[in-house]
DNA sequence: GCTAAACTTTGAAAGAATTAGAAGTTCCCC
DNA sequence: GGGGAACTTCTAATTCTTTCAAAGTTTAGC
């Protein structure tokens, strides 16, 4: 009757969790302030206590006491949220085949040759290490 | 007092559009059919109905009257939704660098010589068109 | 022309995500 | 040791997404 509960973090869970990825551990009004100047998002202090009681819930980040105040930090590695995030759209979207999402990525960023000979380097990186 | 609504299809609008980039026009029973079978979505027909109107509001989808039914196809291109999703992913998570997503791919799902060669050639061949 | 089958419209419910005010707790400082 | 600043918890409102039943409409066939 309602729609399922995402297994990701949420939109300004992935922004919380940003800013606690750039530094940790931080406190609420720190939180907050970063909140506000790079995701142009002015939570109150409570709005931003809650989100992260929530995400404490879910396991998405990890608090300890210091005196009267929490310091936050998070629990789970920004590269296994990210590729969790990134394989979703994968299989929603593409089919779970990565070339037709990259494909799709060519068509649609328009990316320079520098940029494209990046990515072939990358990839090549990526051959290299295979091999071993 | 909540959050900006999405410029991009839900989740399951997307379940729908994918049905219909496939096949259109269709009937609102062979739309049903198709969720149930491909998606493990078994909504009802009316639900069925409640999702096509509000995505023809959107202007994701048109319909047309055929006898006493609607035919229902799609409004929007199948690579414009996708790019802006993937887009969307890239600036939330990523930077706005599709270098960094792609990396982040290489990283996470794990892809074999065979693979890794087909995004070289994809990306030579995206290197080649753009020098005309 | 009437009825039944097949559709559509309407209204609503319920859960998820986001936001915040009010009330309660802690502890530093005079 | 009392007051107030600084925190936290609790509770609730709002909007979005998903789901569907009940009521209304249309049309094909008798």
């Amino acid at each position: 009757m309602s729609r399922p509960a995402s297994e990701h973090p949420t939109d300004l869970e992935l922004e919380l969790l940003k800013i606690l990825w750039d530094e940790s551990p931080l406190a609420v009004r720190d939180v907050r302030e970063r909140l506000a100047a790079e995701a142009a998002r002015p939570l109150t202090h409570s709005s931003v206590i809650t989100m992260l009681n929530i995400m404490h819930r879910k396991g998405f980040v990890k608090r300890r006491k210091q005196g009267k105040a929490f310091l936050f930090s998070p629990k789970v590695e920004k590269q296994s949220v990210t590729g969790g995030v990134v394989r979703d759209v994968m299989k929603k979207l593409f089919n779970d085949s990565p070339q037709e999402m990259v494909l799709n990525l060519l068509e649609t960023a328009d990316l320079d040759a520098e940029e494209l000979a990046e990515l072939r380097k990358m990839i090549n990186r990526k051959a290299r290490e295979e091999k071993s």
